[in-house]
DNA sequence: ATTATTTTGGAGTGTTCACTCTAAGATGGT
DNA sequence: ACCATCTTAGAGTGAACACTCCAAAATAAT
């Protein structure tokens, strides 16, 4: 083999990630792409195909680079308090005014779900986050921390959604007291089902 | 005066609207459009002045259509059960399967919220239904079916990024148990407020 | 009937888009 | 050294975009 790339690829898409987040799919050029990376638009169409590809590579890494937020959930000895620290985290980000893009896929969920292997990237997605808050329910369960016969699978489904009401009001410059408002509310629910209520 | 419109501007409205709504702001094209509507683009131009300006006042068509569920509420004798009908009612839109486009707003907020004419819009319209779910809540605590230290500002906060939530999801084609299991969670959240626990 | 004013269709306008072409340059295998 | 193969820059491609122009038609007031 002869001829060797002179940029590196991930570096090329974390750059470009940017670009998608802030400005979304379609408002974005391939020129604007090739710039913020760095490069020509023969290289990055030589290196990604179409925009299309490297919109699907950009989401991909997008999800590599939050699974570690999930991870505050798995982490703690204590599902409840694992759970309370992803939503106060979360929250927090969505407070924050510099960070008005929101959450790039939630923004991809609104705008480009009718592109099925978009779609299918995002349902991915929120399987995997719906999963984990799942499993922690369930662990809260066995732990005695939540009543028995609690749906654990129906709170999952709650909680997922609670993630993407937090996103699409991040986009507005939400204030951090309305969403530790949030917060409350969504842990409401779960106290709910409390063995030692309140 | 003299030379007539030959069509009618909020049936053209209408029509429009069902284009941007399904296809978002940008995907949408002028031409299409026009077609939609049934006028030439001269004739569109001529009337609304920009591609934009349609966009404004298509949503506005959509914030004033959309009014009639938030008076599922406001007219129920029990604000409690208002709410439940009213979540219910946006569940029940959300899981159907020829529906997927969403809510137009909050497709709006995630798309354009960087407009910031598109964004005040939001913002009114977001205020608008808390308002109405502080209203039931505090309706609620008169009645005596809430508890009177129940913060109805937060908890009608949290309604809000609810609905944003089932309205991001329903993008995916959600099964109609998974957005009753959300409606679920939503009441667990209020219901922890009640007078008379069970 | 004439005039003033407006709407309308259809053919443009310049610009920008995603993407390609080509020729030069760079590299590794032999 | 030489070739085969790859990358790259920069110009270029047709298509599509939001929006305009213009001449014809339509109307209401006089």
């Amino acid at each position: 083999m002869a001829g060797v790339k002179q940029f590196d690829v991930d570096e090329a898409l974390d750059l470009m990630l940017e670009l998608f987040w802030q400005r979304g799919y379609r408002a974005t050029t391939t020129r604007e792409l090739a710039g913020s990376a760095n490069l020509s638009e023969s290289s990055l169409f030589n290196t990604f195909g179409s925009k299309q590809a490297i919109y699907l590579k950009v989401l991909q890494r997008y999800i590599d680079r939050n699974t570690h937020l999930l991870m505050l959930i798995e982490n703690n000895p204590s599902p409840l308090e694992g759970l309370r620290e992803y939503w106060e985290k979360i929250a927090s980000i969505a407070a924050d005014r510099k960070r008005t893009r929101g959450c790039m896929i939630t923004n991809a969920a609104t705008a480009e779900a009718g592109d099925e292997s978009i779609a299918a990237f995002i349902r991915a997605s929120y399987k995997r986050s719906e999963k984990v808050f799942r499993k922690a329910l369930d662990r809260a369960v066995e732990l005695g921390e939540l009543q028995p016969d609690t749906d654990t699978e129906a709170l999952a489904e709650f909680l997922l959604h609670s993630t993407q009401g937090i996103r699409v009001m991040s986009r507005l410059n939400p204030s951090r007291k309305k969403m530790m408002n949030i917060v409350e509310g969504v842990m409401c629910a779960i106290n709910l089902h409390r063995t030692a209520p309140h």
